[in-house]
DNA sequence: CCAATATGAGACATCAATGTCTCATATGAG
DNA sequence: CTCATATGAGACATTGATGTCTCATATTGG
């Protein structure tokens, strides 16, 4: 009888990357439930778009934390985190086109913590001589969030194969496309 | 007295690229005319949306003819690429987020034509050698968009220095993060 | 079994955006 | 100058989504 709300999260999640004009109406039928009982869980639209935000930030954070960014070889951390975000991928890039979410007051704390600790695996590379520093440690971060973007959306739209996923991902990043010499 | 549409057409781009749910109202103020008006030139937001999708395009596939991508090294062809595109990219950035664009009917001829024209350059790299072959073209294209978009973001945030666009966005994608052995 | 609670279905008013219309005014061509 | 045309301001109805409410029903806990 209860609702699982995380279930409702996930739901809704799925349908708002597909179509992210989605209404109401279509995210309850999504999630199985009524319109009534999704307005009794989230307090309007923005309600439900912030859990969605709360959601995203929590995973990715999960994320990060399972692939211990701060242990190790700072390019080894990029390819764990990497694999570890891939299923938060889709949930990303619907927040990433909600700019909405940051017109306006504050940025949301989840997102400058997630940020700071991406920023710091990078300069960590840095340091230890593993990474250029002719790109700062901010424009790698905002260029993995778009890496990870666009493969999400590739891949929804078929036109790259959702197991290439990391290795896509990664191999750009950290490689480039340039071919090494031999 | 005449209305200049393209000039509408930019200060439209103008706005929505940061605030993408203006209302008409908003647009036709921002561009300097009355709603009636804005209403007379682009018979309802859809049409609008569609037109500024068509100038994307034209400025993107008027960036790759200016860059010359068929000629020279692909390498250089995509720097020059990218120089060329970055006043697009704004623009470019706001339709990459409307992913209603494309859901239900058939893509836009305009993108594929343009989607093909990247693909082309990418794959002439690998033909000669340039590039590695372990990534896709589609994926290099699909990388490319993101980037182009990524750093149009994080510019307009403040995040990253506006000069840098051109570098961040070669560098990162042609030699990737990882520091070259020396 | 019974009571408490949650849900579904639908009706309802509200609200914001939109598209259309009218009319007065301003602009440009001849 | 005069006329044709474009524009601005505003009113208007329409539309679609939204939030709320009621009541019948289903589920759970005791």
């Amino acid at each position: 009888m209860a609702v699982d709300r995380e279930q409702v999260l996930r739901a809704a999640a799925s349908l708002l990357m597909r179509k992210s004009t989605a209404t109401m109406d279509e995210v309850a039928r999504a999630a199985g439930i009524s319109r009534a009982t999704l307005n009794r869980q989230f307090a309007g639209r923005d309600a439900l778009i912030r859990a969605l935000e709360e959601l995203g930030i929590a995973e990715c954070e999960a994320a990060a934390t399972r692939a211990v960014v701060d242990d190790g070889p700072a390019p080894d951390a990029v390819r764990r985190l990497v694999r570890e975000l891939e299923p938060a991928a889709g949930l990303l890039a619907f927040l990433y086109s909600e700019n909405q979410l940051f017109e306006g007051d504050e940025q949301n704390k989840g997102w400058a913590r997630l940020d700071a600790r991406m920023v710091g695996l990078f300069r960590r590379g840095q340091e230890a001589g593993e990474f250029r520093i002719d790109l700062s440690p901010v424009w790698l971060t905002e260029a993995l969030y778009g890496l990870l973007v666009s493969a999400a959306w590739a891949i929804s739209e078929g036109r790259v194969a959702p197991n290439d996923f990391t290795t896509n991902i990664t191999e750009l990043l950290l490689g480039g496309a340039t071919r090494r010499q031999v």
